[in-house]
DNA sequence: CGCCTCTTTGATACAGTTCAAACTCGGTGG
DNA sequence: CCACCGAGTTTGAACTGTATCAAAGAGGCG
């Protein structure tokens, strides 16, 4: 596969992506790396708004994101939307496709985005070849598969104050995680997406990011977040499980 | 494998299983059967109450229900438990351990069951020679996260008519694909169970249960339920998404 | 500058929870 | 055989958290 720079094509390189830990941190060996590297589509970019697929649609390929950040939704007929979850890079979407061969909820993205293609059916092929591949592929399934589960125990057993506290804190060890401040963070989404995410309406996320504040547990800017005592959340969510629980 | 047939240790066999079309419908020739039989271990039985797997458990197999009836929980520190799905036969439990090598669950027979076992190590070995098993893996995966994204949306949007609605009709939906009757049938969990699963306490299952009986949708006699109306159940679910939400 | 969307805050309504008590059923032992 | 017991269930009454309705405030963008 001929490398070419080309700033235009600019061919997307697992071997060289910053997000390799993040995304596919798997111990692949240099030329396993570049058969994965000929699979991968050019990355897509897309605008704040923009869906980068739609429920119903065909399910031809998973999406990394690489920069940027999404939601993704589950829409009822009467128009009522629920947030299934919140994408940021490194993370996959799509994998709800695959039992169906369509796509079983939108991706939005909530700001200007770029996001690697990974066709579905040559993952497929490439991941019988390097066992590797297979098994990290089975594991983040998996992964998704347990986020699921503590966000229903959330949505289960949780009062709104544990919600929002489980979702923040949930967003401040993902970004943590990408190398960003944990404790002093921009929210993407609007309350209502929020809302729609923990079972809340706009209002009563609003109403609950006052009280936090009111406490000094945190502090609200509008859109920016500042976690003035995580400790005191994360014990506000001792008791309610695994505390990691939150967003996608 | 020699399929010795003698009654005491009575090898399971998905060659002549009658589940087969539910747990693994794949086209396997002959082959590939055998060498999967080969692989699944024998049939393991638990009574009313025995544990399957525990959360925190070291993760080697997934299993299978051949007969009986389980109800998957996540536990919280401080007692509360999240009921995370009911299973029943040919479904698949233990997927959710593949991520960290450890059961993220309890799996508990809500009646006298037996169980398939799959051990993960070989059946990951298996589906790399055996594409369409692969497939078939990556597929139950991902319904299950589909089945997630309902009962999330089920928590978090739905009222607790149509929570109970959504549960029964998904109960009836399961039962008469196994060829059961479809309106007529026996809950195999209790109240609280229920409760748990639907975000709601035990006491407002019982009356929202009476309230149903009383609209003459349902008729309720302890554990034994008849829908009377499914349609009108129905009815209740549209707006509110993919109808067929509910239970695993 | 002014419109528009998003957000905050208040007042009220209501669904579901909590607490409590009575009832049913299956099992046990006198 | 019947009385008794306990777990699970139903039902009632009061309470509470969140939704709903409404209006005012704050930024962002044309």
């Amino acid at each position: 596969m001929a490398d070419t720079l080309s700033p235009a094509t600019l061919k997307v390189s697992c071997s060289n992506c910053s997000l390799r830990e993040l995304c596919l941190p798997i111990g692949l060996n240099p030329d396993e790396m570049s058969r994965l590297d000929a699979v991968i589509r050019q990355s897509r970019k897309l605008k704040r708004g923009d869906a980068l697929f739609r429920s119903g649609e065909g399910f031809r390929s998973l999406f990394a994101v690489r920069t940027g950040f999404f939601k993704t939704t589950v829409a009822s007929c009467d128009g009522r939307e629920q947030v299934t979850g919140f994408h940021m890079s490194g993370e996959l979407m799509g994998l709800d496709g695959i039992s169906a061969d369509l796509h079983g909820c939108d991706a939005i993205a909530l700001e200007d985005s770029e996001v690697c293609e990974l066709p579905f059916d040559r993952m497929e092929d490439l991941s019988r070849d390097i066992p590797s591949l297979q098994r990290h592929f089975y594991r983040l399934m998996s992964r998704e598969i347990v986020r699921d589960q503590n966000v229903m125990l959330l949505l289960g057993n949780m009062k709104a104050e544990e919600r929002l506290a489980a979702f923040l804190l949930n967003l401040s060890q993902r970004l943590s995680s990408r190398g960003f401040a944990a404790n002093d963070f921009i929210l993407r989404m609007s309350r209502e997406e929020i809302g729609s995410f923990l079972g809340l309406k706009l209002e009563t996320v609003s109403r609950t990011l006052s009280k936090l504040q009111q406490q000094g547990w945190i502090k609200v800017d509008h859109k920016h977040i500042r976690l003035l005592e995580p400790a005191t959340l994360k014990a506000l969510l001792s008791g309610c499980a695994n505390a990691g629980s939150g967003a996608r």
